[in-house]
DNA sequence: GATACAACCTCTAGCCGCTGGAGATTCAAG
DNA sequence: CTTGAATCTCCAGCGGCTAGAGGTTGTATC
């Protein structure tokens, strides 16, 4: 069978075995089934629904957004819209990070350019951190 | 005198109340003076210092590297060369981050192209969600 | 001076998404 | 049967705040 303990689940699914344990504690997933002595026993689609959870998280998804994926997988008879909309809104954060990140990547560079490695009482990297009127574009 | 109560001071740098007393727990500000009814009593100083804690951590630093820029800037005669540093292993968090980001928009770009808006069973949101192969490039 | 009420005080608990440890039990190999 | 790794539950903590309870202080108005 290809059944297996927590453990062997960590390894396939690259997570750790608390943070499975955690998934379980709200809601997320849980075993198949449990031996005798309480040892959890996952199966096929355990992992798969394991995989899925860490893909999302990879992908940026929270733990709400991933609850609704995983009941719209479970019920794949609804339409995919909804789905659909959680990717596009996840589209969007996605976008509005990368924007800020480009600013800061900025801020930094220019901070890094100008700091002329004399002492701190000249260091462009903390004028620059002590006044937002030094930065070059809004952030 | 430009002395000011923590609620002035938290409009002043944009900042809620009770963050400029998380602050001064973790040991980053703490007022001048107090009250003799214990009101916590700000001054020009302490107002430059909350906008630089406020600016850097906009900026992406964490606290523990916004502790370090301050010593640097209470001591202004040591080198700059670490405050360059920090904003130089801030810059390369960024680029790596920002690779992330462009790896996961492409992605979610992708996964919402597909979705064909029709059931779950044939959504490729989910598909893709379920399956790392599905993915065009690492991440 | 009394009163009202906003702003402040401290303290505690919660958010997200895990992560780690203590101490007890179970499982599998030899 | 013994050993030792893996698992169990439970509890606490991370970062960086945020919110609320319940009490005190400060200030404007009458």
């Amino acid at each position: 069978m290809s059944n297996m303990a927590i453990g062997k689940l960590a390894v396939i699914a690259a997570t750790k075995v608390q943070t499975i344990r955690y998934y379980e504690e709200i809601g997320l997933i849980r075993p198949f089934s449990r031996t005798e002595g309480g040892h959890r026993i996952y199966g096929p689609d355990d992992m798969q629904r394991l995989k899925f959870i860490r893909h999302a998280r990879e992908l940026g998804f929270g733990i709400g957004e991933i609850r609704e994926l995983l009941q719209l997988s479970d019920n794949p008879e609804t339409s995919c819209s909804t789905a659909d909309a959680i990717a596009r809104s996840q589209l969007e954060k996605v976008e509005i990070r990368l924007e800020k990140l480009r600013v800061l990547r900025k801020e930094l560079k220019r901070m890094v350019g100008e700091c002329g490695h004399g002492r701190v009482s000249h260091c462009r990297v903390i004028e620059v951190l002590s006044d937002h009127r030094h930065c070059s574009s809004e952030h």
